[in-house]
DNA sequence: CAAGCGCCTTAAAACACATTAATATATGTA
DNA sequence: TACATATATTAATGTGTTTTAAGGCGCTTG
């Protein structure tokens, strides 16, 4: 049954494309509103070229869509709810036997972030 | 914050680690019970240095672990509910305005077998 | 100790990443 | 209109990482 496979590997290019820690952040950025690149640029303090470069993708695989306003463009989730799914994963996180209860409380903390309304 | 910065960081690798058709079907045969590497070579059709390689990758990110018995080893989820997760990612995969809609009864279809309980 | 099973090392190919520079698009102004 | 500026995208390039395939190693059991 090849669609099992053609499945497979959908899904693993999407979890390829959420595999970056820029673009994890674009995703909360962009989890309760729609920003623009020039906000994203300065909250993930990386170069515009690198944002776009990163919402290209994510364009791509169509995880975000973009609103132009002016001479500025504005991105939003196409499905909000992965945010959610992505701060779920958190849970799945826990390594490195030595530091694991601060990895611990780190993650509890950030997923409670995420999941409140707040921005930071 | 450097701690959301350092969350982040964790969860691409983790993201990174289940991008991966033949690491993805791994969770897959995985889901239900633990496999010793033998079945898992003739369940993905790959060699068992290849399996082996991507159970170490797997394992050094503690996604499973392994139990000896005699010359076999087993592998298992060391979080099942991790099988869960994955499958419900595939609610976020849809590509290619063209076969949008065959992609997206694949993806039900897949999506049911793997929350229901057969096996394949 | 021979056979079966899984692991590890190595090297080549493929791919992803970051940087810089070039191009496009919209706005403001002389 | 022409020119300059602000914003964003794309292209080009060099570098580093991941994936893959091949071969040998070591443990376990009969």
């Amino acid at each position: 049954m090849p669609v099992r496979l053609l499945v497979t590997k959908e899904l693993s290019k999407f979890l390829g494309v959420l595999s970056h820690p820029h673009r994890i952040r674009i995703v909360e950025a962009l989890r309760h509103e729609e920003r623009d690149v020039n906000f994203l640029e300065k909250t993930l303090e990386i170069s515009h070229a690198r944002v776009s470069q990163h919402l290209a993708l994510m364009r791509s695989h169509r995880l975000v869509v973009e609103r132009r306003e002016g001479r500025r463009v504005f991105y939003r989730l196409v499905q909000p709810e992965l945010a959610t799914w992505v701060a779920e994963g958190l849970t799945f996180i826990e390594r490195d036997e030595e530091n694991i209860q601060d990895m611990r409380e780190a993650v509890q903390q950030v997923k409670d972030q995420w999941q409140a309304g707040e921005d930071t």
